[in-house]
DNA sequence: AATTGTAATTAGAATGATTCCAATTAAAAA
DNA sequence: TTTTTAATTGGAATCATTCTAATTACAATT
């Protein structure tokens, strides 16, 4: 598997932007996240790159994760003190919470509406400049479920 | 300064409940907790009560934190992988989001109406049963302000 | 194509918040 | 009291992440 053109270039762009290189380690690793649903660790996108490309060594797994969010590319998600993981940062993203299972450990995206983040804004000092909204809930569902 | 009496009787119907004793070490952390309007780091809430207590251990203002936060005394606040921080977990608080300044590096509550909580579970799996609602907000306010 | 300058990658060491562990101490029950 | 059990303690261990210094890849010039 590899990265589709519009996926190439819109990574391209986003690095370009910065000044930064498009390189095979940041490729690889966005088409990681990309072609993920499970929102993996730093670890298991070692794990799932490195047998693409062997030779990837964890620090620039994890350099490349920065970038890739620093880009607004990939979000970061963290859950307590857990591992952080990774999902793509789609352009309705900014409206997902991220739901952790107690029960199985997956963590799902809940799509809201825009209006429930903008809201927020009614409720902070005027003079707050909100960047970025984390809204993680924690909770089971039942063990019987399939997903 | 010393816990009043009613904060002392919650505290340890709190840990009745779960079975748990009523510690002086407990009593000191949780109070250190209840006067703070800062959100204090496991690190600070140490160095504060050492004042009081010189001989207790970092591992012991652990425990407790964690002890204080199962009984739902207190609540664990985390901004991305930063160390956690620690609040008093009011009636009220499950409608508290945490904002996060970057210039100042404070931590503030920001209130926000009971519905706002409630709305969540419209856009969540019918099995899924919310335990625990984590909305941090991150930005920037005016360098000038006073707090 | 070789050279230069700069950015990115790499392996491994370091960091640092947190947790674990085994021993001691304190509290409650008998 | 004595016994039992829970809590605290200091220090070691953990582990995700970051740092560092050396190497490699890239892009722009000659």
């Amino acid at each position: 598997m590899s990265l589709n053109s519009t996926a190439k270039q819109s990574l391209e762009d986003a690095l370009f932007v910065k000044g930064l290189r498009s390189t095979k380690q940041r490729e690889i690793i966005y088409e990681a996240v990309l072609n993920s649903e499970d929102h993996p660790s730093a670890d298991l996108i070692y794990s799932r790159v490195k047998e693409d490309m062997p030779g990837i060594s964890l620090a620039t797994v994890y350099n490349c994760l920065e970038t890739l969010t620093d880009c607004g590319l990939i979000r970061q998600v963290n859950f307590e003190r857990q591992p952080s993981r990774f999902c793509l940062a789609t352009a309705q993203s900014a409206h997902h919470a991220h739901a952790h299972c107690k029960n199985t450990g997956k963590v799902f995206d809940v799509v809201l509406p825009a209006q429930f983040f903008d809201e927020l804004n009614k409720y902070l000092p005027a003079d707050f400049q909100l960047e970025k909204v984390d809204l993680c809930l924690s909770g089971k569902q039942s063990l019987s479920q399939k997903n």
